[in-house]
DNA sequence: CGGAAAAATGATAGCGCTAACATGTAAGCG
DNA sequence: CGCTTACATGTTAGCGCTATCATTTTTCCG
């Protein structure tokens, strides 16, 4: 507020203030704020009193530099406007921020030179931790992350051979899992719509898990019965008229996230096709309209706002010194049959 | 990575490894850090080399220290897992980090109290900058803010009276314009259905636009007709079931978000009610479900992504000492004309 | 009540960088 | 060729805090 500058040329107090003002030692203050139980009670009160009337605020930059930590841990996610990866950052700033920790994001748009540029950013803040959404990386971003010697969570997917620590669920068996289901159900020509696998391990894993079920039960992988596009709903309903125009005989489709899964069902609506009875559908995510539309979403809920959370114990723990019992975290997912398949 | 830290027990080089190294003082290498057009090519070269060769990553902390400045923008907003939100948060990063500055985010879970300690600790942070979701704020979050003397951005809602600069649509103007719409369609008795206003300036400010549009056109604001509930598809089924109940006569309702509209859509086609033959619904955000409901639903179109570039652009202007041309910045909102209504 | 242990408090040297100023060196010109 | 001007580089004193060690005061007990 450049108009409020004027009016107040105070500088803001600092430590050396409040001891003067209460007539103690800078290492006293700094002991009534962070450790209350090792200073007498009567200087307690008194310094304390001080810190109220002149209003001095720590100063947490300087904090930092002179204590080498700078209470920050952060989150590179590909985009916000996600509801599985906003639900994860609301978990892991939930549990972060009650331990002291604030929150860095960076969105790096699904681009991992981008990420690594975040990661070489957020390390030259001296971040105390990083959460990664995604198990793919560069080799740089990697090689920074493990020469900085700070726990590291990498969330969401799953791996075998983490940075540090990983905590996700299997794509790869949640999406053969709800294949395995539609194979179960004897449709015959089973479809797939995904997300563009880009520099996406997600949308990568989601096929894979497709196609290793549909191998796994003697089924022939038809390019033709799989469709990748972007992640939204029209695209799902463009996505389905592909797939209708080239293989009028599918008889179901995993769609690979539910936004796809609802675009497809209405424009199979649209089509005066019935569901399940002409096509089935079946989504992932269980975002909330899937259990809405109708008929019903089949498809996988994941523990969206606990993997953040999780991640999250997991950091503070590192920090904290504590032990982390399992590098490796699976969350599972849960196959949700509903009428749609 | 506790593993790791044993095998390299390096000290990160600082700016004065580089200097020595390269056999210049420590502000040649920050000029060429910073200024490198004034720096002699030769010398500017071997420092580069020398950088890159003892891979030397500035500490933001150091410089946050000395300079005075963190190059951190702090975002203030209730909750990640709301999609106005989310978008408004992926537009101002976006806007934000190219110009050098990172986004610490916080999440107040709707309490203002919450939001105030938040406030309270990036100030601490010495951020350099805020944006703030809303425009209600408790008295002491406002006075810390003004005592701070950086630009301060409220966005999402719009007010007379900003803190610092607001940028935003009027929840009141739109939602007098929906339901003036309802009116002009000449639908008798139009309830409304909306989020508890609690601490949320956005909810209270729709229920408002309601009632003065009825006003307006002389019609009675029932409290049967109104009902407060949380923002989720379900809870907008269970609404219109309360308000069928309690006024049978119900022609059309206003739902003060499009969550809330599509489980009410959903819960007439259940009960057999057409729409909008029987009972006209609108909503309000157009999110992507909106357009692809069967009736699709009439309903608000707000700006989301733009509220945040606009909001990142103005903090970034004031920040590099750009005049900004207004602190009061209306982005406006559209009426979608649908068949829901 | 003297002396040791425990509790409370203080002094000081940085953390790694930048702002402000100082100095040196090359270019321009009558 | 001396003097000015612009360009290139260097010196120094902090920024506000914490870690470490040193010192003073209080408590306890034979």
């Amino acid at each position: 507020m450049s108009n409020l500058k004027a009016t107040l040329p105070v500088r803001r107090p600092r430590l050396a203030d409040v001891a003067s003002a209460a007539g103690v030692s800078t290492m006293t203050v700094v002991r009534v704020l962070r450790e209350p139980a090792k200073v007498a009670l009567a200087t307690r009160a008194r310094v304390e009193q001080v810190i109220r009337d002149i209003g001095y605020v720590p100063d947490l930059i300087a904090r930092g530099l002179a204590s080498n930590r700078s209470g920050m841990i952060a989150a590179v996610i590909p985009v916000l406007t996600n509801s599985l990866i906003a639900e994860i950052m609301q978990g892991l700033t939930d549990t972060v921020v009650p331990q002291g920790f604030h929150l860095l994001l960076g969105a790096s748009g699904f681009s991992s030179t981008e990420e690594e540029s975040l990661v070489r950013a957020f390390l030259s803040r001296r971040v105390d931790a990083i959460y990664l959404s995604g198990v793919g990386h560069t080799a740089e971003t990697v090689k920074m992350l493990q020469r900085a010697g700070i726990p590291v969570v990498e969330g969401g997917n799953l791996t075998d051979d983490p940075i540090d620590m990983v905590v996700g669920f299997s794509n790869v068996a949640a999406s053969r899992a709800i294949t395995h289901y539609l194979i179960g159900r004897r449709y015959r020509s089973i479809g797939y719509i995904g997300a563009f696998p880009g520099n996406n391990d997600r949308a990568r894993d989601r096929r894979l898990g497709y196609e290793l079920a549909m191998k796994r039960a003697h089924r022939a992988v038809d390019p033709r019965l799989c469709v990748e596009t972007t992640l939204d709903i029209d695209s799902g309903a463009r996505a389905i008229a592909t797939l209708l125009d080239r293989r009028p005989d599918v008889r179901a489709v995993y769609c690979s996230a539910d936004a796809l899964a609802v675009g497809a069902l209405y424009e199979c609506q649209r089509r005066g096709r019935s569901i399940p009875d002409d096509i089935a559908i079946a989504g992932f995510d269980d975002i909330p309209i899937a259990g809405q539309v109708v008929p019903a979403l089949t498809t996988i809920r994941v523990p969206r706002y606990d993997i953040g959370r999780r991640a999250g114990k997991m950091l503070c723990d590192r920090l904290a010194g504590r032990r982390v019992r399992s590098r490796i975290v699976d969350a599972g997912f849960e196959l949700v049959p509903r009428a749609s398949a």
